[in-house]
DNA sequence: CCTACCGATCGGTAGG
DNA sequence: CCTACCGATCGGTAGG
């Protein structure tokens, strides 16, 4: 009966999420969600005591599914420079296996702002510190660009990445010809790597042909 | 009485606009509408027939705005490679003047997909199909990267453009030291032109002292 | 986990 | 642009 009762509390959290993700917490009722789960709606409030703890337990959940796989994806990121792209592809591929998400993240930013401040200054800033420090580091080693801002160019990747999968197949729609996600994500590594690193000299600089300087 | 109809209109529209913009469609009420315009709630509902109708009116409200400033940002960025900095900047200002319109945006994208992708397919297309052919007139000519996904990079940069403006100060806090919008800009004109234009070659090469191929 | 019930709020209408 | 009124749906509780 314990697991009985802890199946159904995970199969309401599914539910809640897709639900949430795809409506919006104002747009989606109990009703729906109870509906979704095949049980009454007074039995959904038996495990969550009023629909905004339903609404938190949704995003603790999520937020325990990231804090286990960013690790290993800053960790991958810090390492060597190489492995940027497999880090890069490894954070996008976080959003792109579950959209949703994405698109929940979006919409607590959106409704939220405080909340969400807050719970990111809590849970992520130290991860993304190790980031930050990999490529000041980076920049001391003349790897990385040293015009780059550290903190900006971060943020600009995450939000390109949470953007191009939460509104991706809608804003695609831009243009004539839309991409598919494939693409676009292809093209985001490509921009990240570029914009991340110095180019590497010709050949015929870095063999010392040409005197530094002249 | 026209005019002062007409004034009404326009207030309940501006402050739908705010509204829908922080709190959603479903998470904004009619009353709350009336309230912030001083009017009663069935007073609003002379001037839009339905809630439903207030959505319509304010997302056309917004695009009728964009087509207004769409043509100078992309004859600017047409215009001249080196003019990108500005027509970025100006596609971003567009955003950056009132947030309200990339989160009302964004929203939108994520409440009712359906309905802006048509939305985009018949207003937008023509004019964002102006800088993907001068992106490729660019690969053509050398100054612009031949690796580079004309769709797709186009795509990008105003997918990070709306998104840095809609979440930004929100996502900003999962750094420690959180980027001011300023900083986040400036890095996103640094990242789209770096990632656009082919590297000058060093003045050595320019200059002919080292054979090409060689 | 259910049935039965609650007050509050929702969008919308009648009628002036 | 208002007052008065409507049915429907909302989140939540009682009680088992």
């Amino acid at each position: 009966m314990s697991e009985d009762s802890a199946d159904i509390r995970t199969r309401i959290l599914r539910e809640a999420t897709r639900l949430f993700a795809a409506q919006g917490y104002d747009g989606t009722s109990l009703q729906q969600v109870a509906e979704s789960v095949g049980i009454r709606r007074p039995s959904v409030l038996y495990h969550f005591p009023n629909k905004e703890a339903l609404r938190e337990a949704v995003l603790a959940h999520m937020l325990a599914y990231w804090k286990d796989a960013i690790p290993g994806i800053l960790t991958a990121a810090t390492r060597g420079g190489d492995r940027l792209d497999l880090a890069l592809k490894a954070m996008v591929g976080f959003f792109v296996d579950d959209p949703d998400r994405a698109r929940l993240l979006t919409r607590e930013m959106l409704d939220r702002p405080d909340a969400m401040r807050a719970l990111f200054s809590e849970h992520l800033q130290p991860w993304t510190g190790l980031l930050t420090g990999a490529i000041r580091m980076g920049q001391g080693a003349g790897s990385v660009r040293a015009e780059l801002d550290p903190e900006a160019w971060t943020l600009q990747i995450i939000t390109a990445a949470i953007g191009a999968v939460a509104v991706g197949p809608v804003s695609a729609h831009l243009l004539a010809d839309p991409p598919d996600p494939r693409r676009q994500l292809d093209e985001l590594v490509r921009t990240a790597t570029v914009s991340l690193f110095n180019p590497r000299p010709p050949k015929e600089v870095r063999d010392g042909k040409l005197l530094p300087g002249q």
